[in-house]
DNA sequence: CAATCAAAGACTTTATTTGCCCATGATAAC
DNA sequence: GTTATCATGGGCAAATAAAGTCTTTGATTG
């Protein structure tokens, strides 16, 4: 039961992205120097986030990605269903039916995380963090 | 990023004592039959339990497990940290110092659903159970 | 056409979870 | 006291998942 490292370095570089000069390429190798990580590893992870649609690519020389139009609207929750699926932290084998209780406060718990990093989007997170620069 | 069984286990196992008369003991093998999970796993799962002192145990014949006595205080949080232990959900190695953003976020959002949990008592629940039969 | 860069698939390595086996120790019944 | 029963513990094996590598392909720039 922990994040996982792939969904740490997606946040990483969303909010990168985010920071950076808007529309500007950035190259996987930069990303993945920043956050001490190979280069080959995170190509798999970026292109997670742009088949989830978040971000977009450009081959070629001077290519790299960036985000895409509606990035404003990026949540942490986003991200992370980007990474690590949509399924639910809870899970039994034997299912007893849609009236367990045990089930109903799990998911519960886990909405309650969900609910709060849904409106954690990466554009305010990015705005104080230049603030601060 | 998934509750393991082993949590599943657990708290079947204390909700089923809950259930049960009090102080009746119950051995592992009748606890593993109900949950289909082999006995010598579920021992090491009982075991965390009793060290962490939620239940408690008796060796020799007829012995096995009860709850101890300030079972009605025991939430769910309280379980899941006896079985996944208290480490934070989200942890990154290159530790920028406390006022990181993305850290703040992500334990936030963690405490959201712990907060939920530990207001969640195996005691009301097995109440209402009990009340459904 | 040559250099650069993302995408994709196959693969290896590492870590964690789950599960089993067996020896040990405690307790009750006989 | 001997035997049957039951929890505890260590070590080990299997299964699964996560992390990371290598190599080929295909697109784009210049
Ligand atoms: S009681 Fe609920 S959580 Fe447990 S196995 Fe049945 S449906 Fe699943
Ligand atoms: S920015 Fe925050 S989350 Fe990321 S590595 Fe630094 S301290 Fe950790």
């Amino acid at each position: 039961m922990k994040f996982s490292k792939a969904t740490n370095y997606a946040l990483h570089t969303m909010l990168f992205l985010a920071v950076v000069p808007p529309n500007k390429l950035i190259g996987v190798q930069q990303l993945a120097e920043r956050q001490e990580v190979s280069p080959t590893y995170l190509s798999k992870i970026l292109t997670k986030l742009v088949k989830a649609g978040m971000i977009e690519s450009t081959s070629g020389a001077n290519g790299g990605y960036r985000l895409k139009r509606n990035w404003e609207e990026i949540s942490f929750l986003d991200i992370i269903h980007a990474i690590e699926g949509n399924a639910s932290l809870f899970e039994c084998d034997l299912n007893h039916g849609q009236d367990c209780m045990i089930q109903k406060i799990m998911v519960t718990a886990e909405e309650k995380m969900e609910d709060y990093l849904r409106n954690q989007k990466i554009s305010e997170l990015a705005k104080k963090m230049t603030a601060v620069l």
